[in-house]
DNA sequence: CCCGAACTGTTCAATGTTGGACATTTCGCT
DNA sequence: AGCGAAATGTCCAACATTGAACAGTTCGGG
């Protein structure tokens, strides 16, 4: 399979590397955005925050994730807040590298179209829980997702560590109506927790039905 | 400047065209995705229904975008459906052709790495929208970003013609919320209507108040 | 110029959601 | 073990939103 990594290196651009350990910030929004980032290990978390204060998780992303891409449609200042939330380690790519390496090189090229036609999928299907569902569906759905994150292929039920803090961010509402919904699904059997959360399928009856 | 028609023509590729009227449907949601469009002339609206039969507006898309990219991603059936909202003129690129021409031609993939930059960022503000605002802030926002529609560079103050039906759909909720909300920005002057819509600047204190 | 279809204006009860507050539990740390 | 911080459980009044109904208006086409 062709190897990012490898390839990056045999181009020059694979020397700048930055590490974070969990919860540093990679970088924050307002910052100047001049570099494009590609995940090799870890998980980065992406927020925004709006005038009032009020927080909200946009993305979650994994190894061979790219962040940071805005800045090559011109956007001068990051516009979210990127935290990393396990031990992380970031290939670091200059703007116009970036741009340079995109247009030279056409496996690269092929692999950041993919990353952008999957994560614009994702972000779409995103706008459209929020349209469609109601808190209590989002709050299912993004369980049912995060218990299958980094096992695509074997259905994994276990959760990494979330808080409700963090559940209410990432599906737009408040931890009172999330630990409410917790304690409901709980109470009908569709997750299991005590420190780690058990996700169950027939938690997807709430997602699936009218 | 690079024109894409120019290009897709002399790469074999610009010789199938398709023409809509208004109102036509270029693709219906659950349709199998085999191609991908481009804009050459009119607009494209692009909604989704759910199991209920509610609808949303996930975009609406003029000239010099691409429709249907999905299928590159492998997804197999169109997610959406998509509905001309002006006369129209379409290139149809067959998917494998496609992935041809991207990995083959750099200028095309910049522009389509541009497009597919461009789109991320509209989708990822309106989900960040979602999750702020309220629907007025929502539709005071909407408004204004069609108040532009077509003319980046001055000002016009004059929408295409929209429903209220539409706009309800454009946002995410009801249409009875949103005619309250507009006779409310009405009587606050922040715009006038009779036939046609005019959006007064006035209208950006709407979105930016606390 | 009249009809029907599409759009707009208006209302309201039922429901969903927010944003606090406060008590309780768990966890990491020394 | 004991402290403080973080996370969870619970409650509730104020507020926002839905969904449906019905009347009035505009508009295009026969």
């Amino acid at each position: 399979m062709f190897d990012l990594k490898v390839f990056l290196d045999s181009a020059g651009l694979g020397r700048k590397v930055a590490k974070f350990r969990g919860k540093e910030t990679v970088f924050a929004q307002g910052d100047t955005a001049k570099n494009v980032l590609y995940i090799q290990e870890g998980g980065v978390k992406l927020t925004v925050i709006n005038e009032s204060g009020k927080e909200a998780v946009v993305a979650i992303l994994g190894p061979g994730d790219f962040l940071g891409e805005g800045c090559l449609a011109g956007q001068s200042v990051c516009m979210a807040t990127a935290t990393a939330i396990a031990p992380t380690t970031v290939l670091v790519i200059e703007k116009n590298e970036m741009i340079r390496v995109l247009h030279g090189e056409h496996e690269f090229s092929d692999r950041f179209i993919a990353h952008m036609l999957a994560r614009n999928i994702r972000v779409e299907e995103d706008l459209i829980d929020q349209f469609f569902n109601s808190s209590e569906k989002r709050l299912a759905r993004t369980l049912l997702l995060l218990a299958r994150y980094g096992a695509p292929g074997l259905p994994q039920k276990v959760l990494p560590k979330v808080s409700q803090e963090m559940l209410a961010k990432m599906i737009g509402t408040t931890r009172s109506r999330v630990n409410f919904f917790m304690n409901k699904f709980r109470r009908l059997g569709f997750i299991q927790y005590d420190g780690e959360i058990h996700v169950n399928d027939s938690l997807l009856s709430v997602v699936l039905h009218d």
